[in-house]
DNA sequence: GGAGTGAACGAGAACGCTAACTTTGCGACA
DNA sequence: TGTCGCAAAGTTAGCGTTCTCGTTCACTCC
């Protein structure tokens, strides 16, 4: 059993030093392992550090070396599996880079979004990834007014004028359309949250560009949009539920598309369980088409046709500018925009 | 377009007293809304930090008022739907109580956790909340002895002697294996993943003694482990394949058991898809219990039966537990042990 | 009109650490 | 034996804030 040591005053270089009856500087020099100890000295400061428990002082320190080494990830929510992948991959590479990752969850609310970039502000963050609640450039400007590096993913931002890393929506919209067009459906209806954001501005674009490819006229009765559901706590749940929900109420009011094009896997999986109500295949008398590749899309019955996004991709891209901002050895001065191409994935529920 | 002022020194309290022709202490003391100010000076300020686009130094600030304000989290991934909602809630409660959180993920990896414990402190964190990947107290008492209080969930370390916080484990395996018993199987089979963990401990423990009370002795045929894979970001992936690949190999070996009791629905999942492929039906030819009550497992054919967690609770209770650590409103030298139950979800994988 | 009052602001120290510079001390070498 | 050189250690300053204590100055009041 290891004493638990509450409360008791921090320990400090200067107790470390007069503990050895040694100056805080040799100390400090011992510690870091600088030149200008010698080997018994510092073994003898160490295990006296060691002993007493000394922590150092990341304050002090990074006041002086100037170097928080901190970034900020503003994100709405990590139930979404796309999120979550970008958020892993991101505390993977800060860590391998020697950050450390302030995590803020802005939960699709404007206000929380606020408050976490105020937050990400006073913490004093090195820079910050984000992914915005909406097109809006105000809260951001705030970091980029403080001189602060940002860069932003998925959900775009130009009139801020910062770098964006993004799989390509406007082309994931296109191959999905396709897909299910090539595969003979006339009638597809495509599913989306109504966010504000580019993200589905720029799938309702590739939706819309396929449709016109192949002769078909677009028109709002073929693009469904979902009132958005804040917390992000059960967004997934939701999201299924209200898959399920908007088919249920589309066949209850007599239409029937013969393919359905959803902006999420979790959208598909709620339209499944409705289907099934009602004794409607997949992929016999109705095509379905995913996004994103979740995690259970391909162990559905049928197993679902999605979209695989290059998430890992645009996590990576995204730090590496970020660090390489961080490191003055790029200037930031004319904004980088890249999309990445997303892989169509085939299987059983677009088979015909 | 909002101009991106990079590469620039960083703006100090001093900058912005020159600006106004006063004293930093002045400045200091309009910014804070202390009083000694008149209220014309206040404004003008705030007009000109505003103007210069001055931060606060986070480091300068706590390094004289001694509060960082940051709670670390050191868990093993955020991909399982579990530790997401666990992280979620722990990220909302912080943000409510005006701490920032430094998010830490080990990936399943000694190591890697040994480095994320190093990162908290050298990151000055006031305290943590951890989810250790091994039952061994090594890493976790370079915080104990830094006098850093630490709350551990979901699986415990009992050597280490701090507050735990979990939902009941042990409650949770009797649960579910009583559910299958109950519902006529007699030959049930429990899939869990090979962890070096008291979870799967004491689920096992669950799950024995269940079968206990129904007069079926307990023989390592009726508990089969999965090696576990690490690498965060593919986890769930991987946990479905297992969960088919088991099966599969299960059915091919001639083994049929009347029940499936799994660790997570992410195994289930796997398994419907297995048993899918062979013709065998779910509840008629088998019953089916997963474990976490996943955003999918209600829209499964059939809806899954499984074992709702209360990881908000367990959160909630954890975060609020290490705030009065903080705050030295408890005396912490007598660990808290809580175990919270879980709530079984019966759906028409298990009717018979 | 001079003492007292209080608001508005300034000077200096302190937080814990690191970096530049200085001092000490010991052995080598002429 | 005195001096030079170099490793080992100490001294001092400074990072950007906030806090404590002073100082200034206009204003009231007898």
């Amino acid at each position: 059993m290891v004493a638990r040591s509450r409360g008791q005053r921090r320990r400090t270089l200067q107790d470390v030093a007069e503990a050895v009856g040694l100056s805080a500087n040799t100390v400090s020099r011992a510690l870091n392992d600088m030149p200008g100890v010698s080997a018994a000295t510092r073994a003898r400061i160490k295990a006296e550090a060691e002993r007493i428990g000394y922590v150092p002082n990341v304050h002090a320190r990074s006041l002086v070396l100037g170097s928080p080494k901190t970034i900020g990830v503003v994100v709405t929510d990590i139930a979404n599996p796309y999120f979550n992948d970008l958020v892993s991959e991101i505390e993977d590479q800060a860590f391998t880079a020697g950050y450390n990752l302030l995590l803020l969850l802005s939960d699709e609310d404007p206000e929380r979004e606020r408050l976490a970039i105020e937050t990400a502000l006073r913490a004093g963050v090195d820079g910050v990834i984000g992914v915005p609640v909406q097109g809006r450039a105000n809260p951001w400007t705030a970091l980029t007014r403080a001189g602060i590096p940002l860069v932003l993913t998925t959900r775009e931002i130009p009139e801020l004028g910062v770098d964006f890393f993004s799989n390509d929506n406007e082309a994931g919209g296109r191959m999905t359309t396709n897909a299910v067009l090539e595969r003979g459906a006339r009638d597809p209806l495509l599913i989306e949250e109504d966010l504000q954001i580019s993200t589905v501005e720029h799938r309702i674009n590739g939706f819309r560009q396929a449709l016109e490819e192949h002769g078909i006229p677009f028109d709002s009765r073929r693009n469904e949009l979902i009132p958005s559901r804040r917390n992000a706590r059960s967004a997934m749940h939701w999201r299924a539920e209200d898959g399920y929900r908007v088919v249920r109420d589309l066949l209850d009011g007599g239409r029937m598309p013969d393919a359905f094009v959803v902006g999420n896997d979790y959208l598909a999986l709620g339209l499944y369980s409705a289907l099934r109500e009602r004794g409607i295949r997949i992929p016999e008398d109705v095509l379905v088409m995913g996004w994103g590749d979740y995690a259970f899309a391909r162990f559905l019955d049928p197993p679902l046709s999605t979209l695989r996004l290059p998430s890992i991709e645009v996590a990576r891209r995204a730090t590496a500018r970020l660090f390489a901002l961080l490191d003055n050895s790029v200037a930031g001065d004319e904004p980088v925009t890249e999309f990445i191409q997303p892989e169509l994935v085939l299987r059983a529920s677009t088979n015909r």
